[in-house]
DNA sequence: TTGTACGCGTTATCAA
DNA sequence: TTGATAACGCGTACAA
């Protein structure tokens, strides 16, 4: 491995030069920078990391932590990120944590200890407690998912209203039995979407029934397996909010299945507009965020945060998209 | 932020004793343990990672770069790099370069700039003589997608021989006039699937048929409208490889929409048996790779190379997964 | 315009 | 069992 002095000696100067010429700082001849560039060439010299990123303690490299990466909102979130970050001269790097807290000690830590210079955390189960140590000791901020905590900016949706808007909609529909499809989880979205869909129900005047309240995993199969459960105990319903598309993708399979129209005998609304919700028969209505400008702006934060300016919580607007599975009759 | 310095003053011992307790090494007096890791604790140290990775010329992670997140195959063959990584105390950061030459570039100079210790390519658009020169001055592996070179070693299934079987029982179901769905880069999985498709031509004596030849981009969306272009122009087949289950989905719901019979009218195969194959209607058969095995292979040839060990290319068997869209009339 | 010399934070060597 | 000190590779005052 060569190293700065092998240029310095290759070319004849001394590494202060070949430094400079490197960091095409200062004003050196245009005669030795030649010079510099051609030894450099010459031997194959690419300078250590380790080395100026110890000398200048900082890296350009920013986390991105996750638990999952098969996941089409988060990744479009990502490019948001990444987007930004360019413009910056910071480059990026994933890291998914399948939902473990050993990883995700193991990759805050890395920012900790000045392998990256700040983490956007996209979701992890990091207590509210934990996420503030963190935050004390290194940039950190939060993205889409977040827990409240005085040190820690996130950038969101208004989740609540968002589900409000959703369930608002199927009742304007003339629904009044639905069925609300969450996760129990303790993630923000989760609690904050059922909070929506009671807002609503309030609203309306329609009273809350415990049987129409069920839970999965996000996913197809166990929303499929959920609702096929909901049909064979002769729960009477005309609408279906779930807090994923998936999760509405597999709800209307088993409704289909049963001979139950979509959305003549039950309406059916998703979260994320993720591609399910269009490739699906018949095409799935859902909520909408802004995942592009969530990434960016969470990069825009982390950055106040590196460079120790001060960051607030931003809410981004949502959308309500209507397809098919809720046209009206 | 506290130095290692810092320590040795608190616990009242010299620097040396305090890396010596920080990495369980040699003999301390437990007394003296028990000082340093008090002092640790009082003023919360960390180690840095710059310079510890910069004295010991490692720093236990490995990259691992691909084009896009959105992609349910290489997410399998991550989680099965991070089983095996994490048994030999690595851990990993993933890479999405979009495609773009600069972000692979600036990846890899991560790596030849000992930010890493290696790299897993599981898609690039680097040309057999870049991917030989990167491999010459630093650890990388090729994993599913490959260009040939004789230093850089990879992993991966026989790409020939499995569309050959996926033809082959398309054949074997009776049908002659098989649509080949692939797509136009020069991926080695593309070219050799091509090939495997003719292979299977040639053996069953069916001529070869330009018109049954279309190209899309992996997607949903574009399989359609390549699909529906088909039926208009009248070309007439009773079968349709596709090499993503993706595209096999995209086919299939433009074919439903033209009341075109699956499988009865046309079978119709996918390739990587992705969610989408068993979540689709009718489910879709497909090609099958074994993404953990090809995950956790990948890691040790990775690891071979970083211990300068020599490394062999492995291709690991593909299995026909047969569903709904292929199913014997 | 260039070179010398120090410091970044750590581990490894050697002597005590 | 411990401490002093020399690396690791780099950037940057300061001096020339």
């Amino acid at each position: 491995m060569k190293r700065i002095k092998d240029v310095a000696k290759e070319a004849g100067v001394s590494v202060a030069t070949v430094s400079r010429v490197l960091n095409g700082s200062d004003a050196v001849k245009v005669e030795t920078q030649r010079k510099v560039k051609e030894a450099v060439r010459r031997i194959g010299y690419s300078p250590n990391l380790l080395g100026r990123n110890l000398r200048q303690n900082k890296t350009g490299i920013i986390l991105v932590m996750l638990s999952t990466l098969t996941n089409n909102f988060c990744s479009k979130v990502i490019h948001g990120i990444e987007l930004a970050a360019k413009k910056q001269g910071y480059n990026i790097m994933i890291c998914a944590t399948g939902d473990s807290k050993e990883s995700e000690q193991t990759y805050l830590s890395f920012v900790r200890n000045k392998m990256a210079d700040g983490i956007i955390i996209l979701n992890s189960n990091l207590t509210a407690q934990e996420m503030q140590m963190a935050s004390a000791s290194f940039p950190v901020v939060q993205c889409s998912e977040y827990v409240d905590t005085e040190r820690t900016p996130y950038v969101s949706i208004d989740n609540r209203k968002a589900a409000y808007d959703a369930t608002i909609n199927l009742i304007n529909s003339g629904r009044k039995k639905i069925v609300f499809m969450g996760v129990e989880n303790n993630l923000v979205s989760s609690n904050l979407r059922f909070l929506g869909y009671r807002d609503a129900l309030d609203e309306a005047n329609i009273p809350f029934d415990e049987n129409l309240i069920v839970y999965g995993n996000y996913g197809y199969r166990n929303a499929m397996r959920v609702t096929e459960k909901l049909i064979q105990n002769n729960v009477s319903f005309d609408a279906l909010f779930a807090i994923s598309d998936r999760m509405a993708a597999g709800a209307m399979t088993a409704l289909k299945k049963h001979d139950i129209k979509i959305p003549d005998d039950v309406c059916v609304t998703g979260f994320d507009n993720t591609d399910i919700t269009y490739l699906f028969e018949p095409s799935i209505s859902t909520v909408s965020q802004p995942q592009i400008e969530m990434g960016e702006t969470a990069f825009q934060l982390l950055l106040a945060r590196i460079e120790e300016e001060t960051a607030e919580n931003i809410i981004l607007q949502h959308k309500i998209i209507l397809r098919d599975s809720t046209k009206n009759i």
